[in-house]
DNA sequence: GTGAAAGCGCTAACAA
DNA sequence: TTGTTAGCGCTTTCAC
């Protein structure tokens, strides 16, 4: 500490994320922290629980520990904390979402592109009225625009491929898990009998939904259609197996890690915002 | 930093995890950081990837840092590693495995159990033959000391209730996933047909295993038992809903912060070694 | 090359 | 109360 202090550097890499417990986070910390790795950097990992001013603590005392590099994965980055940070001059790289102006480097993917293509592969297979569920996430603007982006993205493609009127179900829990996929499935079947195809924001809510149909009797993709978002593991396991949209989740951490590894060595970083490719994984649920 | 290095104290507790990949491990350091945040102090993570070096590079870096309470959930802690913590007369809790004797506090709970109790609640429901599917981490003492002692509680029980001879097979992919789990099912199908109830060491290789069941046409629990280990949200979503064992990772993170709070507050602390109970949870894999 | 001295940015103890 | 000073444990610099 002593020495942190008088030579006024470190060798530590800071990534702070909204929730351990978000498997979504989990892969990109795994590749920021191997590329880290490699660079001789160490990488600790900062928790807001979603909550700004525990943000605000967090990112206060790990400045004054002077870190190498901030790597923000999508928090939410209120004024008052990005100004602390560009008043640090710390190298910052932002993934996913971010509020305003970005503060430094960003890795990110169109959160519209996401919404779109699904609703228009789901179109091109030949389903006439596509459900889109998501959770609402309240805690932030940057995950409020994210979700904003994603829900034009599908209102778009309905609009386009003559869907009828976009279907939209939200709910405030937070990150959706299984049982909340199955509860909308739930709605979705009793309410809106023409739907033939229903969209989850998560792999895991759209598995629930899987499990909630077998339990009805309701055969998938015939009676009604799933798809998923994250191609996480259960999505190539489960039966049948789901279409969903894959993100580079790891490729993410890694490439965020690269872009900070670069900037720490001096050398000039290309494009200070770079973003990742989305494809549609299609499967046997759809 | 200034200012920790003149009081020489910090409001700062440093969790050490091996890999954040792992939902093991989400939910336990959630609760460490719930109660944490509540006694006014920042918790931070680190990630040793289950790599004995970087354990150590990590553990003397944050030392220097004098933080004020270390929490080790689930790592190797070398006898090099445990001398530097003691020398720096941290507080400490160990979560589940420790090594030789513990440093400082301990929660944990029986590994022993997990293996026997279940086994035995699948003799009881007139299994006659136990098959136990475990993955073998070599990566550390700890971990090899605690998958001995769930084999030691499944042989016992398998010899106590006269199910034949242990039938136990391996993987030496670390955390096991839903594909291992399916193509563990495979084996055991295929190779041992006498099996008639299959005990998976987490939840995840379950789900895989019913799955493959479905594929194969292979009723469960009527065809084939399975059994599971965590009561993650998918084995009470999963169809057939999966008998489990249920182990508090919440409530283990938080007493050990707990634990910890009240050191640091100067309180006595009771009992340094607290075994938190485990549960048998019968579902309809079963 | 080796050794001494200044000082990083704060806290804590003491003097005024 | 407020102001001053020593010093936390290192790195860096400069003199030898």
């Amino acid at each position: 500490m002593a020495g942190s202090l008088s030579s006024k550097r470190t060798r530590v890499v800071v990534t702070i994320i909204p929730s351990v417990a978000n498997s979504l986070f989990a892969e990109t910390v795994q590749g920021v922290s191997e590329v880290l790795a490699e660079a001789g950097y160490q990488m600790l990992i900062g928790n807001t629980h979603y909550d700004g001013e525990e943000e605000g603590s967090l990112v206060r005392t790990l400045l004054s520990w002077r870190p190498a590099g901030l790597i923000l994965a999508g928090v939410e980055c209120s004024a008052t904390i990005a100004a602390m940070i560009s008043r640090a001059s710390v190298p910052t790289v932002e993934l996913w979402d971010y509020v305003g102006r970005p503060l430094d480097m960003v890795v990110s993917y169109s959160q519209y592109r996401i919404g779109w293509e699904m609703t228009r592969h789901l179109a091109e297979r030949g389903y006439r009225r596509v459900a889109l569920v998501c959770g609402v996430f309240t805690h932030s603007d940057g995950a409020r625009a994210r979700i904003r982006d994603r829900e034009h993205g599908y209102r778009d493609a309905v609009r386009k491929f003559g869907l009828g009127e976009p279907l939209i179900l939200r709910s405030d829990e937070g990150p959706l898990g299984m049982s909340a996929g199955a509860r909308a499935l739930a709605v979705v079947v009793e309410r809106h009998p023409d739907v033939d195809a229903v969209f989850f924001l998560s792999d895991f809510p759209a598995a629930g939904a899987l499990f909630e149909c077998r339990r009805r009797d309701l055969p998938v993709p015939d009676g009604i259609a799933i798809a998923g978002w994250g191609d996480y593991e259960i999505a190539s396991q489960v039966v049948p197996m789901l279409t969903t949209v894959r993100v580079p989740r790891l490729e993410i951490g890694r490439k965020a890690a690269e872009m900070l590894v670069q900037r720490l060595r001096g050398e000039e970083v290309g494009r200070a915002a770079v973003e990742l490719d989305i494809e549609i994984v299609q499967r046997d649920s759809t």
